[in-house]
DNA sequence: CCACAATAGATGTATATACATGTAATTGGA
DNA sequence: TCCAATTACATGTATATACATCTATTGTGG
């Protein structure tokens, strides 16, 4: 079991990566029963919250790349889970949660809360606040570097 | 400019995932003239600082899936970055770093410190350190969690 | 009103990444 | 020694994600 130790890798962007790949993988083991991906019910979540908005929007919320969201969007749409509708400005697509979305959501909120719950207890409070003030200012950070 | 604010998600995962996407760009950005991507420049890093490894365990070390790693391994075999050999264990594939990736390494690492150095003076100094911390125990709780 | 620049998404393309499954090599008993 | 279980990757497939480029609209100066 003398196994060469891991080098610690210098490099921020490797060590979030990493993180998020470790979280990612937990996240999806927990929604994967429910038919989710981590993405998805990030989706779902975001709609739920701030109501009906459009693409672009959605993609700012998210820090993602809002054509990305258009393949995303596209499998939600086929499962009938988000509704769209065009905007005044009609290059808009609107976004917003149907009922079978809220339906999924609330299936998939139990196993996302024993995911968080788990995770916060063997963090502790103090790493788990942490992470969310650090993890917005890099956002924040990275928003402001692309203006 | 009264914009909807962003809804604070509650969601660990979520957030992770945000400030990764967040900081892969600025990283690809800087990146891009050299020709690398991040995965790409992280491994070629993770090789010249621990030699000769399989790749199983260049997994780990990344907390990446393995069989991910070979998409990833055959682009950068193809541009002759890196070099494999058979284990003893006829099995594995253990990797190293080629010369010509220890150049591209070389040609990648000013714009790397440059990124490295503006996050790290924008973010201040704890804000740095607890990041590769708190990291650092995201990817080893989810390597228990998974066993 | 009109030509032109700017904007919101859609589409093409490439990489990143995981999981299920297949294959070859290795290992652990019987 | 031989076979079953395990292990290390390879491959098929699906989603995630970004950027370049294209199209439809909208906004603007003349």
């Amino acid at each position: 079991m003398t196994q060469t130790a891991i080098p610690k890798l210098p490099c921020l962007g490797s060590s979030v990566r990493r993180a998020s790949r470790a979280l990612t993988q937990i996240y999806e083991g927990a929604l994967r029963p429910v038919g989710l991906r981590v993405t998805q019910f990030t989706i779902l979540q975001v709609l739920s919250l701030a109501g009906e908005v459009p693409q672009g929007r959605l993609g700012e919320m998210l820090t993602m790349d809002s054509t990305s969201l258009t393949r995303t969007l596209a499998i939600m749409l086929r499962q009938g889970w988000i509704a769209e509708c065009r905007g005044d400005d009609r290059r808009e697509r609107r976004l917003s949660l149907a009922k079978t979305g809220e339906a999924q959501l609330k299936r998939a909120l139990p196993a996302w809360e024993k995911v968080q719950s788990q995770l916060r207890r063997e963090l502790g409070e103090k790493a788990w606040k942490d992470l969310f003030h650090l993890t917005t200012r890099l956002a924040e950070l990275a928003a402001e570097s692309v203006q």
